[in-house]
DNA sequence: GTGAAAGCGCTAACAA
DNA sequence: TTGTTAGCGCTTTCAC
């Protein structure tokens, strides 16, 4: 049986209430406090969390929920997360909703049970439902921005304008758009980046894709051919890399045939050949600011969200090149 | 604030603890139990889970243990675990070790404290090490056999001994190994493995990585160039992609000029070019498996755990080729 | 500065 | 079949 507060109490010759004080940064003279984590170390004590959180608030847990673990944009932030959540107090519980609404909804509303916090990731709901099932006070978004929440994110508008700008000084006129998720915020803004390239003079055509994944991208391949563009820009990496293979399957050199840009710089996008020219988003910074803000927002009793906006870079290597005269 | 027993007892006119009993299985009425279920979900009644697991057992939390889970071969795994997790009462607690022994003796402990039961993926840990730190009644070791505990493992040795007898097919006679974690169980079985090429006459030569990474795939490349074999196995994909990419760039064509056999069959082996011959292992399987036992070896209060061990099975991809005479 | 007592929400004895 | 009672481990009044 794991010791309790009453067999430190014992121990220490106190009570149990004296234990929990100078356990927990109560009033207590040094000599009783001094005795009491004695006699807690000895006894090889924990607190049970249970207890604790039956109390009143806290139960030491955050929450993280993203679409899926396995998308390597993702992966990534909940590293970083993991990390820093590690050095707390707090203990990580994970929610992957595989890109569904109705998931992640129903998720967010258990986690946010079960924790003090949660982090929630690219969440694919609506801003409204957003808002309706995730508590301002106590969560934080990361990669979008949601008015009176907090936020961390890389503004993907900026980002897509230096990918339409790259393509634009290679001589592109006419770019594709492989899209993402219908419901991804960063999806809407990528669009809204676009606006550049009609206002440079180019032609641009939107892809549809099933799912942001490396799959789609080998079917969104074919339908990029069709569109006789020479330059492509894909709503992500895994979609970018897809489309890679199945283009050189096709026998279309990238990138002296078509240029092709993805996004997030996830590790895979410089494992590739050629590797790939991508809009990087600064995941593990995210995921350690999404981290530190959490508490301070709990601690703050939600009162201040708080919105950081970091910048995406656009990293050019061997993906993109001079378009074709 | 939210509702309790209390509150759902008053509303449908009965005590709590028969209120207790209709929703947790016990013997009521069916009119009582009706009007109990009725009551709660008007109120939107979800059970306290601190009050239950201050009660005695069930905190209804299961943890994963993973040494990386940026690493994908672990990232599938939790993906799997996740999903089926998700359709019981669990929360899934994720611990990332960061391939860390201290580190991973902490989480293990910390984790069985706040959770009923844990699944521990690749403990890097020593097998007496993992008896110490982890409870066999409420513990699923994933990717390694330990005796006395439950376990879900791929077979490593008889998938490199098909790697082995592939290669001898293929009439190479000097191969190399890159190694990975040296605490790692399926490391040493793979090692194991590697004995069948000595009894077909091969010349085998270890090579040692720091971490299985694709970055350490790229140091070890050149010492696989040094040592003059005709094909390298790597202890994973990310390694062997790792060892692809720095040989393309030394001028070294896979498979013509070497053969090379990663192991995982990670999503990124069927990405790359040439896609990578691998041995892979059903990570998607032993997630799923390991989500079944464990609640099986709770219920059984721990009694009879169980072990099962699956095939792994090479798979030959475009990156291992006839020998050069 | 310290102890005694109450109670968080729930379930498991024990009565009825 | 149902209600009453007690208590899980902890913190937090309230006395002292």
């Amino acid at each position: 049986m794991r010791p309790t507060v009453t067999d430190v109490a014992r121990k220490a010759g106190v009570s149990p209430s004296t234990v929990s004080r100078a356990l927990g940064g109560g009033i207590v003279s040094e000599t009783t406090k001094a005795a009491v984590l004695a006699a807690a170390s000895a006894l090889g004590y924990t607190p049970n969390r249970a207890a604790r959180a039956l109390i009143g608030g806290r139960t030491d847990n955050i929450g993280l929920l993203v679409p899926d673990i396995a998308n390597p944009f993702f992966t990534e932030i909940v590293k970083s997360v993991s990390a820093h959540v590690r050095r707390s107090e707090y203990q990580l519980l994970l929610g992957s909703s595989d890109e569904d609404t109705a998931r992640e909804r129903e998720m967010a509303q258990a986690l946010q049970r079960t924790c003090d916090g949660v982090i929630a990731c690219s969440p694919r709901m609506s801003d409204e439902e957003v808002c309706a099932n995730a508590d301002a006070r106590t969560t934080v978004i990361v990669n979008r921005l949601i008015d009176g929440m907090s936020c961390v994110t890389a503004d993907p508008t900026s980002g897509m304008e230096q990918a339409v700008q790259h393509l634009a000084a290679l001589g592109h006129k006419h770019i594709a758009y492989v899209k993402g998720p219908a419901g991804s915020w960063s999806e809407q803004r990528r669009v809204e980046g676009l606006k550049l390239a009609q206002q440079l003079g180019m032609e641009v055509e939107l892809i549809q894709s099933v799912t942001p994944t490396y799959n789609s991208g080998t079917l969104a391949a074919d339908l990029v051919l069709m569109s006789k563009a020479s330059a492509v820009i894909a709503f992500n990496d895994l979609l970018a890399i897809g489309i890679l293979n199945r283009l050189e399957a096709r026998g279309v050199d990238v990138p002296n045939d078509i240029s092709l840009i993805g996004n997030d710089d996830i590790d895979m996008a410089s494992m590739c050949r050629p590797q790939l020219t991508t809009i990087a988003s600064p995941k593990e910074q995210m995921g350690a600011l999404a981290a530190e803000l959490l508490p301070r927002l709990l601690q703050s009793g939600g009162a201040e969200p708080e919105q950081i906006v970091l910048p995406a870079t656009l990293v050019v290597r061997g993906s993109t090149a001079v378009a074709r005269v």
